[in-house]
DNA sequence: GCACCTCTCTACCACATGGTAGAGAAATGT
DNA sequence: ACATTTCTCTACCATGTGGTAGAGAGGTGC
């Protein structure tokens, strides 16, 4: 009892870690079983097939991202540019602390259909909750008013796309040290306010 | 000499889309082959070794997205603004014709040290330019005064995370057609005009 | 004590992968 | 006409993959 979750949760650890750094084809049962430490065997014990290992590293990994975003919203003035700028702040202190986690979303996008439904199952209430409320926010002026669905969407994107992609960003001269990243989320922000300020 | 331009062509265009959408690691030279109408060994004969392909995909792709970008901003005013609307547009294009080819920035930031430094080299001369004409843009205060590299960084990051990721954006609730797409870029256009009016 | 259940292991398998060896066709130069 | 180079093929190989079979260690209930 006392190792079964133990030795299920570490799987699961560096299985985020490893699919979301790599790719989830680029990464073998082996290596996973290695960096953990056990037996390839073990790992197969616990999770039937790596598809299913794959799908418990989504799962666990979309909670823990919705998690994240949640509290930093509830923690914050009831200003729309102070709660959007929180919800930045959060992505981006979970890409740093783990970059993992957003490369799996990005990851997952690209697998096949039935794992991009179920990505999309398990962020709709976070999503509906996000539109509904720039929704109200834009009906009481505190807001540009816009679509609320394509402004989610589109700060989705960014955010994702930056903090997803330090590595990336060094193709445009970038350099993906925590200092720079922190300028660049400030510069966001500075984007975010000027394009949704009413 | 008429076929030999040909073969090689056909495979590096297969290739360039199943790298693109699918994933280099997840996309075995057989597949690739395959789709071509060659036998593996032929591909093999064109490009010795599968990193060798890779390569060779990732520099025409960078090219033919240099090209198709430069092309646009010359071909506008020469507001920064216009300009601006003018690459996104130009991605945003790209991105709908043809979706391997930023797909394939993304892969390839995730890939290897060398294939990241390759990949900024080639960028290279182009994020210069765009620096520097940021810079002398807002120094005539016709931008709203910034980190160029920053802001370049920013547009970067979002043009590519929109345009390469529809399916990505599936998570939050959106559809991944041509006229959403469009209706989302006209947003980002807005967006950006907002932040980056002075 | 003993059956039972949980957990981890070693040994093995079928299969797909990237890559090699080398032969045969087809164009090309002289 | 002949030799040579260019190009594509079939056959094969070593390796790594996801997955199976089944045994054994260690605790738990009765």
């Amino acid at each position: 009892m006392s190792r079964r979750s133990s030795t299920r949760e570490r799987i699961l650890d560096a299985a985020t870690d490893l699919f979301g750094l790599r790719g989830v084809e680029a990464v073998s049962l082996d290596v996973i079983a290695g960096e953990v430490g056990v037996a390839k065997q073990t790992l197969l014990y616990w999770f039937p097939s790596k598809d299913d290992l794959v799908q418990a590293v989504l799962e666990s990994a979309v909670l823990e991202l919705s998690v994240g975003v949640e509290a930093a919203i509830r923690a914050t003035s009831d200003d729309p540019l102070d709660r959007i700028d929180a919800v930045v702040k959060a992505v981006f202190r979970q890409a740093v602390r783990r970059p993992a986690l957003l490369g799996l979303v990005r990851e997952i996008s690209r697998l096949s259909a039935p794992s991009g439904d179920r990505l999309h199952e398990a962020f709709e209430p976070l999503v509906a909750r996000a539109v509904g409320y720039l929704e109200r926010e834009m009906a009481q002026g505190r807001l540009r008013r816009a679509d609320p669905r394509l402004v989610a969407a589109l700060v989705y994107a960014t955010v994702t796309g930056i903090a997803t992609e330090p590595e990336a960003l060094r193709a445009v001269g970038w350099q993906p040290t925590t200092a720079d990243l922190r300028a660049l989320r400030s510069e966001l922000l500075a984007f975010l306010r000027a394009a949704l300020a009413p």
